[in-house]
RNA sequence: CGGGGCGUAGCUCAGCCUGGUAGAGCGCACGGUUCGGGACCGUGAGGCCGGAGGUUCGAAUCCUCUCGCCCCGACCA
């Protein structure tokens, strides 16, 4: 390709509305550009690092036995009303209507679809597994979509599902896809992780999310540098918390609790601060509600965050919120602060995280204004409804499985894959007969990959102040021609000779043809991140030689024009085996 | 949806507080000198100052409403 003929505008200036580093490199290197919050264009020199995503992609789940199909992006309601995500999805759920006033929706994922094909065409235990995926643009009206790429409202994924007769036939397509998720995403060149990860919105019984690890990442995963526990902080576990000391050890052992007066100390650090004391050795006390639920008071260690995701499934309703003040107040007895698990009203459910259950005269709230509680011990003083693990899991935290400690990083999502049980089939009737003739529904896996948003990703972790250093499989283009000083004849017909050997070898060469200063040309070269730049100039020529480079480590060196394609092509050859 | 910020030339921004004929740099076009790490000189094109109302003799500037965009939070494959 021809930078002339090509459609590639790079600018030099940082565009006012991207902040973080891949999306300031994709606009500025023409890869996207964008039409409204969360919605791109792509450009052509970004499209050809989509292309080398999707490529890889469609070899990889192509190998997993996967079929490749393209389901509609508009899908008619009854579908997603038979699955009840119609009601469920939310607000994220595009809805639109056609000229007959039926309801539509613009898919966000397809299990619906994909659910209603494959009872339609099988009916047979014989006839499973299935696996079907596409690659295609999926719409979610986000409510706050950022970073360019990395959380649009239209966005491009790779989604595939699987039916099965057994779980046996599913943990099997599940690790399939699971070994070809590593594969394609080590092709890319990204340094990731797999963690366990809560099921979401999507429903289902287990799920591993892979993460590229980088600063800017909008997720939180625990792992385990002993035993290779992995998790999202949505989900993560931790091994049992060690029990502080009492906050009344100097009164003996079995002290009884007693209430001392904090006027106006209304927040864990102003109380212990007070007291004299950690936050770890108080009980904090808050009151949630929810759609589905009474009130219900929960209990965790002072110093510690309660995991709402954790504390829904722990309650069985959807989403768990901080009671207002007057619930508080109705609840408690007490203004917000004051609240402790001693004196509560009957018939209040109290769910107590396993952090609070080791403790010994910790400090609590009294339940009365101005005043709390010292020496309270759970078991003693209190017994909560119920015990569970509410506890959202925090860096040095000891690991579940392993006498290892957690490590936290930030992590940016590119893949998520889940078991998703029966919930779609049994909704929608995709049922088989087995061996013996009697009907069940189909057991069913699916599985995300981010395509735009691995790409982002890849950017991420691949560049440095000049621009992007793209990984040679994502690369748009292998190898770039410079022709240093086009009005130069004899630099020219080199430069065209290269690139023209280049293309009839079947390398994807972009030949930088244009009329422009040598300067202009090495900092857009830096900039898109060809990963072996070719220079053919004046001064080099003169002695028969041309200048190559890769982007990686900026290396130099000349060689001989002659040869130069088959040198060239030995070069890209070695980084594809390193 | 709550909080914060921003909409002025293709891009990055100044001008706004204190109302008085719309600016700079980059980019673009033309001419000339240059030519291995974003050259220089000259000339030029380019803006309904996001939109609508209002105040005023006069509004980019003050007021009201509205639309859009970015960031934080809540939320989310």
């Amino acid at each position: 390709m021809r930078w002339s003929q090509f459609y590639l505008h790079t600018t030099r200036e940082v565009p006012a509305d991207a902040e973080v580093t891949s999306h300031q490199l994709m606009l500025r290197s023409g890869m996207i550009r964008k039409a409204a919050a969360g919605i791109y264009s792509y450009l052509p020199y970004g499209l050809r690092a989509l292309n080398k995503l999707t490529a890889i992609v469609r070899r990889e789940i192509d190998a997993a036995g996967s079929s490749e199909l393209t389901m509609p992006a508009v899908a008619p309601a009854e579908l997603w009303e038979e699955s009840g995500r119609w009601e469920q999805y939310g607000k994220e759920l595009l809805r639109i209507q056609d000229r007959h006033g039926r309801d539509f929706v613009f898919g966000p994922t397809h299990e619906e679809v994909v659910t209603d094909i494959v009872r339609n065409d099988v009916r047979s235990y014989r006839q499973l597994p299935v696996s079907l995926y596409q690659i295609q643009t999926k719409f979610r009206d986000e409510i706050r979509p950022r970073f360019g790429l990395m959380r649009g409202r239209e966005f491009i994924m790779k989604d595939a599902y699987t039916f099965h007769a057994d779980e046996a036939s599913l943990d099997e397509a599940y690790r399939g896809m699971h070994d070809a998720y590593c594969r394609i995403f080590e092709a890319c060149g990204l340094d990731y992780t797999v963690v366990e990860a809560d099921t979401g919105a999507i429903g289902g019984s287990s799920s591993h999310e892979f993460m590229v690890l980088a600063d800017t990442g909008e997720d939180e995963v625990v792992r385990c540098a002993g035993c290779g526990y992995g998790a999202n902080t949505e989900k993560a576990e931790t091994g049992s918390l060690p029990a502080p000391p009492a906050a009344n050890a100097d009164q003996g052992p079995d002290a009884e609790a007693q209430d001392v007066a904090t006027p106006g100390l209304a927040t864990i650090p102003e109380v212990a601060s007070f007291l004299g004391i950690e936050p770890s050795q108080m009980i904090k006390t808050l009151i949630y509600t929810s759609e589905e639920e009474t009130p219900i008071v929960v209990l965790i260690r002072g110093d510690r965050t309660i995991n709402e995701i954790k504390l829904a499934h722990a309650l069985g309703v959807r989403f768990p919120v901080l009671a207002d003040d007057a619930t508080v107040k109705r609840i408690t007895g007490a203004p917000v602060g004051f609240a402790g698990p001693v004196g509560l009203a009957e018939g209040v459910r109290v769910i107590a995280d396993h952090s609070v259950k080791g403790m010994v005269g910790a400090v609590t709230g009294a339940n009365q204004g101005d005043t709390h509680r010292v020496g309270v011990t759970p078991g003693r003083d209190f017994e909560p409804t119920a015990y569970a693990d509410v506890l959202l899991a925090a860096a040095g935290d000891p690991c579940p499985r392993c006498e290892g400690t957690l490590e936290l990083f930030r992590g940016i999502e590119v893949g998520h894959i889940f078991k998703l049980g029966t919930k779609y089939s049994e909704a929608m009737g995709c049922t088989f007969l087995d061996a013996e003739g009697k009907s069940h529904p189909m057991l069913m896996g699916c599985y995300g990959l981010g395509i735009g948003r691995t790409v982002a990703a890849a950017i991420e972790q691949n560049n440095d102040e000049s621009g992007v250093i793209w990984p040679l499989p994502l690369a748009p283009f292998e190898v770039l021609v410079i022709a240093l000083n086009p009005q130069d004849e004899a630099v020219v017909a080199a430069a065209e000779e290269i690139y023209q050997g280049l293309a009839e070898a079947g390398v994807e060469a972009l030949f930088d043809d244009r009329k422009g200063r040598p300067g202009v040309k090495f900092n857009d070269a830096d900039l898109i991140g060809v990963p072996l730049r070719v220079v053919v100039g004046k001064k080099g020529l003169a002695e028969g030689n041309i200048e190559v480079s890769r982007r990686q480590d900026r290396e130099k060196h000349m060689i001989a024009q002659q040869g130069a394609v088959e040198h060239i092509r030995g070069m890209l050859e070695a980084t594809t085996t390193a």
